[in-house]
RNA sequence: GGCGGCAUAGCCAAGUGGUAAGGCGACGGUCUGCAAAACCGUUAUUCACCGGUUCAAAUCCGGUUGCCGCCUCCA
């Protein structure tokens, strides 16, 4: 029963024991709107959503905070390249935000605080460091000294003095230790800047979040995630200063995910190789995308590939239409029972169908293992197909149930992946509709075309029926025939 | 140079001490006029390599090789 969680603060997966009980709080960090989100934003966001949804579909109360980092030095380089105001990028990028991450299906947090709305709190923040000999001025700057936090480096797992051996960071004069990092930057001429007991500046990179989370979660609160890369500097410097200013441990359990490849190759400007949601959203579903993502463990890195997409794809299809088929089979008149069923096939589809819910619990406990919980779906798809050609069109009491209790599972589990959640119809009739445009094809003109081919089936010209269909699938088009009629779907 | 991670079938991918989930693909079967879809079956005596610990290792330890990340803004 006990949610297990790897821990990057201590290296192993520990039992998950909130601070208070049946309530969680839980920071993420978000992104700096400087540009269009990537997919590398669209695994992490996916990632920390499902943790969210997990976490609520297990039943506790939670608090999920995710923040908007509106004032950084990229900002103001995008503002002035531009000419304009830092606020209108940063204003620009926060809608693009919210477009594309609402495109892939994410739950909105609790509270999703920007930084530039808690400048106050950083500033009290930052003079109580001051207070406490943590931090020193410099001119208009206030810098975190490290060597004065006795567990620098405890989350990354490095000491001073080997960062400095290895320092490839170029020496700040001002700073008394290469690895001491800006609190408070003063602002130069042109700059966006804030009064404050240093001086007109803006806040360093990490204090934001210390506040943000402390405001909205407490002092010490229980999960704290974002990419692999923030581990360091960005959550270890978080950790020096708000452990610094309470003498409180700060977040309890540290999380992780991994990144995204591109056909091997990291992701980078210089590369050329970013790969916007938008690119990816013109031409998946964004499930397409959400099952990409939840089919890797979420510490594993992922490589992108088209036909890694294309698989996914695949595998939506494929739920989808098994869900479709359900929904059309449940339509039907429910017949008392039929004799020349095999009891044991129905039993091992019933056992299949109870088991599942307590399956994918199993899997999502330990470490949030979707990769896991998304195998038994599949087999829960299979077990549904199974009783689908048992049913053939003909639903008995027994078995129309239990196909309306899968697709419940396929609905309320589903959700937890944030998948499942078109109208299977709408789906299917969209996926369609999107491929003729495609193929330049209307639907009238592929019916008439299967309505030729069943005439030449009728007067069993297969030689001619065959030429039909080969055509059709030449063109992208394949035919089914069923006894209810001949279906067509996009190859 | 320092720190960390990874290596599982043709491909993708779970699995951290008890004898290899799942997906894609391929092949065989049922069904079908033939197909397709669906279902059933087959597809890793073996988890990069070499040693060691153990009754038992893909899983732990040591070494080797290869790949990757962080140490600078980064999800």
């Amino acid at each position: 029963m006990t949610l297990r969680i790897y821990n990057t603060l201590t290296g192993k997966k520990e039992d998950f024991i909130p601070l208070r009980e049946n309530k969680v709080g839980i920071y993420a960090c978000g992104v700096t709107v400087y540009d269009l989100c990537h997919i590398g934003h669209a695994r992490s966001s996916v990632v920390f959503d499902v943790i969210y949804r997990y976490l609520h579909y297990r039943g506790y109360e939670v608090t999920f905070v995710r923040n908007f980092t509106d004032i950084d030095d990229k900002i103001i380089k995008r503002a002035n390249e531009e000419g304009v105001d830092y606020q209108v990028i940063a204003g620009k990028y926060i809608e693009e935000f919210y477009t594309d991450m609402g495109g892939v299906g994410l739950e909105r947090p609790t509270f999703e605080p920007k930084a530039t709305d808690h400048i106050s709190g950083m500033i009290d923040l930052i003079s109580i460091l001051v207070e406490k000999g943590f931090a020193y001025r410099k001119d208009g700057d206030v810098f975190f000294s490290v060597e004065k936090f006795k567990d620098y480096g405890k989350l990354s797992k490095r000491n001073i003095e080997e960062m400095q051996a290895g320092a490839r960071v170029e020496i700040d004069e001002k700073k008394e230790n290469p690895l001491d990092f800006a609190l408070w930057k003063s602002s130069k001429p042109g700059e966006p800047f804030w009064d404050s007991p240093w001086g007109k500046g803006r806040p360093g990179w990490h204090i934001e979040c210390s506040v943000m989370s402390q405001k909205y979660l407490g002092e010490t609160f229980d999960i704290h995630g974002g990419g692999k890369d923030l581990i360091f500097p960005h959550h270890e410097n978080e950790i020096a200063q708000s452990e610094a200013a309470t003498g409180k441990p700060f977040a309890r359990y540290w999380i992780h995910n991994g990144f995204v490849n591109i056909n091997r190759e990291k992701m980078s400007k210089s590369l050329g190789n970013i790969l916007t949601i938008k690119d990816i959203l013109k031409e998946w579903h964004p499930e397409v995308l959400r099952l990409f993502f939840l089919s890797h463990h979420y510490r594993s890195p992922v490589d992108y590939s088209e036909d890694s997409l294309r698989e996914a794809n695949t595998g939506l299809d494929r739920f989808y239409m098994t869900l479709h088929a359900i929904q059309e089979e449940l339509k039907k008149p429910v017949a008392p029972s039929k004799k020349e069923i095999d009891p044991a096939a129905i039993a091992n589809c019933r056992q299949a169908i109870d088991s599942f819910p307590s399956l994918f619990e199993e899997a999502m406990k330990d470490d949030f293992n979707t990769a896991q919980a998304l195998g038994y779906f599949y087999d829960l798809q299979r077990n549904l197909n199974s009783l689908l050609d048992i049913s053939k069109g003909h639903p008995t009491q027994e078995i129309a149930p239990m196909l309306k209790q899968g697709l419940d599972h396929f609905s309320k589990i589903g959700w937890v992946f944030g998948l499942f959640r078109e109208d299977p119809e709408d789906y299917l009739a969209r996926q369609r509709k999107n491929g003729l445009k495609k193929l330049n094809l209307t639907e009238e003109q592929i019916l008439h075309i299967i309505d030729d081919r069943n005439l030449a089936r009728k007067e069993k010209n297969w030689k001619r029926a065959d030429e039909i269909r080969n055509d059709l699938l030449s063109r992208g088009i394949a035919l089914e025939d069923t006894p209810s009629g001949t279906n067509w779907k996009l190859k």
